[in-house]
RNA sequence: GGGCCGCUAGCUCAGUAGGUAGAGCAACGCCCUUUUAAGGCGUGGGUCACAGGUCCGAAUCCUGUGCGGCUCACCA
């Protein structure tokens, strides 16, 4: 063997062999903090109690980094997601189909809120199967639990009884950060009413083991439940997180930073993890996500969110991916829907020629970027780089052939098969993006044969003859010839440049303004443009 | 009031296991015999908010100050 020894080892270490990535720190930290361990369990979750957007996101992803970071040092890893079914229903939210029968629902369990769009058995089911169905497509594979069953088949029994032992204790934490003490006759669990499913209830008694009796207050019945067969008893948010943590042993779960202040319910649950007889996982803020660019498109009081269906219209699986892994999770962003876009293509490819050596830059960089394109990638790493051609440039080709995205890649030349898909699935971001989100400018269609001709005095149609001559041997002269053809067209005919060539964009794409003329002709491709200046 | 984050080029931001300050846009210049909105090459530009401290060495670590933002203290 070549390698060995504890000098080798340490002059590994500095020789950058040790990731920077904030996922491998993240998952050093675990290691290191939880020690060595057969499993490691990584949390998220969330409440489905509305459309599941793009901030919701960000913590699902930042957890499957650290889960792939851990899972590539060769651990063992579980990925939970929980979902908080057994939330009440608050509001009705905005553009929901029939709110007048959501209305009646106001205080049970969004799992039992009927769907008025249709799509699911339930409210908190149509949000969580938006979310499910989705997430394989960047690459995301988790356990998802769900609590509302969890509660009602009395799994959680324990850990209410737990609860209820440990009151005193309990609401001593929570008063540290409260500006107003709880009530004296608080409870740490809360019920809903077998009577009327909703949780307008108050607490009367607990015997010291599992029965619990409340009264209805709204039809003032009472009744006494049991808790370990009762599927009308949970606790609140702020008890239900530790306790999840204790019962499932999660070693990482991440916070937006609401949780994360002091007295925030992360904050609290950090403390009251020990009432339940474990420690609290490693953690880290995650910051907001904005949205940039989508102005115009949508008002931004109609309540309308970005969730991340939207976002891989616009960006790719892998893009997608390399917004949320290029970016500290403390650090806030925007996911742009402008011109923005461009950049952010561009910096993806350009991340991708440093993976594959295709771009010199330094080995710190180069470490960082080669790890980033990792994290990335939605399954294995692929092993060539793709086709790239500037982004610019695809949308160009794109509208040249009116989104007919098999025939401009056709005029691309030779490539894989895998290059061809990768490509593909680009196209049809970049057509996403350029129908819905582009400036104006950016947008043009070729004239067609039905399209009304433009105007032409004798000099102006025998300039644009001129030109068609031109474009004729385009492809065999060298650039300086095409050049001074281009201009010579307009000159010897008497015109203007500058008005020649608007009126060659009126021609050829009903505008007085486009991309730079040379360069564009060659694009169309000589039979294109014929066709169109043909017509003249 | 507490907590967190930020302050780096004209603009938007990278860059924190300490080691000669970076990119894109903008500006300026050159080239493709004139930018025609999107081409190529190049140049200039920063007291890294401020003040101390640690260190051979600080944008980076520590302390303090200022300014800006977010968040908690109700529910989840």
């Amino acid at each position: 063997m070549k390698y060995g020894g504890p000098f080798t080892i340490i002059y590994a270490m500095s020789q950058q062999n040790v990731s920077t990535h904030w996922a491998d720190i993240y998952a050093d930290k675990i290691i290191r903090e939880k020690g060595e361990k057969e499993l490691y369990t990584c949390a998220s979750g969330i409440t489905p109690s509305g459309t599941v957007h793009i901030g919701n996101f960000r913590e699902i992803i930042s957890v499957e980094l650290v889960v792939r970071a851990l899972r590539d040092k060769g651990k063992n890893v579980r990925f939970i997601y929980s979902w908080d079914d057994y939330d009440v229903f608050r509001k009705v939210p905005k553009n929901m189909p029939n709110p007048e029968l959501l209305a009646t629902y106001l205080r049970k369990p969004i799992t039992l809120v009927p769907d008025t769009t249709g799509r699911a058995e339930n409210y908190a089911r149509a949000n969580e199967v938006d979310v499910e169905r989705i997430l394989p497509t960047v690459g995301i594979e988790c356990e998802y639990l769900y609590q509302a069953e969890r509660y009602r088949s009395g799994m959680y029994c324990e850990g209410m009884r737990t609860a209820l032992e440990k009151k005193e204790e309990i609401r001593a934490i929570l008063d540290e950060f409260r500006t107003e003490d709880l009530d004296d006759d608080w409870w740490p669990i809360a019920v809903f009413s077998s009577f009327t499913d909703k949780d307008t209830t108050t607490i009367l008694d607990w015997d010291g083991e599992w029965a619990v009796t409340y009264r209805d207050d709204e039809t003032g019945q009472i009744e006494t439940i049991d808790l370990r067969h009762t599927p009308y008893a949970k606790l609140p948010w702020r008890l239900d997180w530790p306790m999840r943590w204790a019962f499932e042993g999660v070693d990482f779960e991440p916070a937006g930073k609401d949780h994360h202040s002091e007295g925030g319910s992360f904050d609290t649950s950090r403390k009251m993890v020990r009432v339940f007889g474990a420690e609290a996982p490693v953690s880290f803020q995650y910051d907001f996500i904005s949205i940039k660019g989508r102005g115009g498109k949508i008002s931004s009081s109609s309540g309308e969110v970005i969730s991340l269906y939207e976002v891989l219209e616009v960006y790719t699986p892998e893009i997608t991916r390399y917004l949320f892994a290029g970016t500290r999770p403390n650090s806030e962003f925007a996911i742009s829907f402008d011109l923005d876009v461009l950049k952010i293509y561009e910096d993806y490819d350009t991340c991708e020629r440093i993976y594959f050596g295709l771009q010199e830059v330094n080995e710190k960089r180069r470490a960082k970027e080669k790890r980033i394109y990792e994290l990335s990638q939605v399954g294995e790493v692929p092993t060539e780089a793709s086709f790239q051609i500037p982004f610019r440039h695809l949308c160009n080709l794109l509208q040249l052939h009116e989104g007919d995205i098999e025939r401009a890649l056709d005029t691309l030349g030779e490539m894989s098969e895998s290059q061809r898909e990768r490509l593909t699935v680009r196209s049809r971001c970049a057509w996403n993006w350029i129908t819905t989100f582009s400036p104006e400018d950016f947008r043009y269609r070729l004239m067609r044969a039905d399209d009304p001709l433009v105007e032409l005095n004798d000099e102006e149609r025998s300039a644009v003859q001129a030109l068609a001559r031109v474009v004729e041997v385009m492809d065999e002269i060298d650039d300086g010839e095409y050049t001074t053809g281009l201009y010579d067209a307009a000159k010897l005919n008497g015109l203007d440049t500058g008005d020649f060539f608007k009126l060659v964009y009126r021609i050829m794409i009903g505008k007085e303004r486009g991309p730079k003329l040379g360069p564009f002709l060659k694009t169309c491709g000589k039979e294109k443009v014929l066709s169109i200046l043909t017509r003249y």
